[in-house]
DNA sequence: GAGATGTAAATAACAACGTTATAATAAATA
DNA sequence: TATTTATTATAACGTTGTTATTTACATCTC
């Protein structure tokens, strides 16, 4: 009985945790990086900010929970890429991982832009990239046994890889990549042949 | 004379623009982005904060500055890369962008992460990058003319490298590229091996 | 030259932010 | 039942960007 209260206890306790999560969550998306603070947000739920406190500590362990979800949305996207031929994978995998960046841009920008001032994300915020990383690292590594891309250090080369992707799709959101006047360079275009020629130069010996 | 009065006046007047952002320049590099408050800045030079509105309007005009002034000292550490092998003129400007990078991490942030949640570079802003980009075009032209590189679209080509470069050392920056618990990688190596592979793609007809 | 005028600066204030001290309320323990 | 603990709501504090108000001052008009 007491157990029973103790475990509704906790379970309410995980509930409120993942409502506020949630509503950060939906706030981040819907209004952007400026509707994201503790008043607004305990207000979405009807509560107070001292609730933040007492289960966030602060507006950085809020971010941490943040940062999970954003990893795991990005995470599942890429995991709902389908089966094909090694390479094609990995190019539909960069393809999925820029579609993530222009579909949830906020998202992204928590993700790999310092969005806190003075906030650098803890080791073990870092890791939670790992999965990303580890779903592109499987789809090297079939690249190598298939023999399209050269045998090298699969971490390191998967890296490379997700680093050049990044740079493009950075690049490409905060506008950099924008057509200057003239002739409409599509940022898609530079996106292609970026994955193209680190692939090319990745399949040599 | 009365000309000279006003000339001294808009002399007076940019002048302590000027000095607003030195101030606020050096405030970014010796303490972040945490310190960059308008009262800061105002208190560096002895003046109230009014000063900052009528000469920048807002916190983004006065960060419109600082973009100028970054772009400005990128383009300098590029243009300071010595001549060289074309290829080889070309990985130094990319170690030289890195070296950016990791001496100034401040105004890297200004200049391509969104530091002011719902600020977005204004085009006048985006195209202060353009110097930085002709910079790796003329390098890139003249990898072509030695036929070191495939010829094909120079502005496509420089972007394409440049993004790449980017995206390793954003990443870096972050710390996402900090070896996890088993062999220490070096971020440099991830460096390298990125600019040597998109090149030799490119390398390839 | 004296008063009107318009501009820029200093001062102080405002709204909103992250955070915390305080007080009240519920729950667990003895 | 009494007491201690934990959690919440309320209100406040200090700081932020920004603005209203006042004050100083140089310029223009008569």
């Amino acid at each position: 009985m007491i157990k029973n209260y103790r475990l509704a206890k906790v379970e309410q306790r995980e509930a409120l945790r993942c409502g506020l999560l949630d509503a950060a969550s939906r706030l981040l998306v819907s209004e952007g990086l400026e509707a994201l603070t503790m008043r607004r947000i305990a207000e979405e739920v009807q509560a107070s900010t001292q609730v933040l406190y007492t289960l966030f500590g602060n507006k950085e362990g809020l971010f941490e929970g943040l940062y999970r979800e954003g990893f795991d949305r990005l995470r599942q996207q890429l995991e709902a890429v389908p089966p094909s031929a090694p390479l094609d994978r990995l190019l539909n995998l960069g393809r999925a991982y820029r579609e993530f960046g222009q579909s949830n841009p906020t998202y992204f920008a928590v993700l790999f832009s310092q969005v806190i001032p003075g906030f650098t994300p803890s080791p073990e915020i870092i890791q939670e990239a790992g999965p990303i990383l580890e779903v592109f690292a499987v789809a090297i590594q079939d690249c190598m046994e298939a023999e399209v891309l050269a045998k090298a250090d699969v971490s390191q080369t998967a890296k490379v890889i997700f680093a050049a992707i990044h740079g493009v799709i950075s690049l490409e959101l905060i506008g950099y990549l924008k057509k200057q006047s003239d002739q409409p360079e599509l940022s898609q275009q530079i996106f292609e042949l970026t994955m193209s020629s680190i692939l090319k130069g990745l399949a040599m010996t």
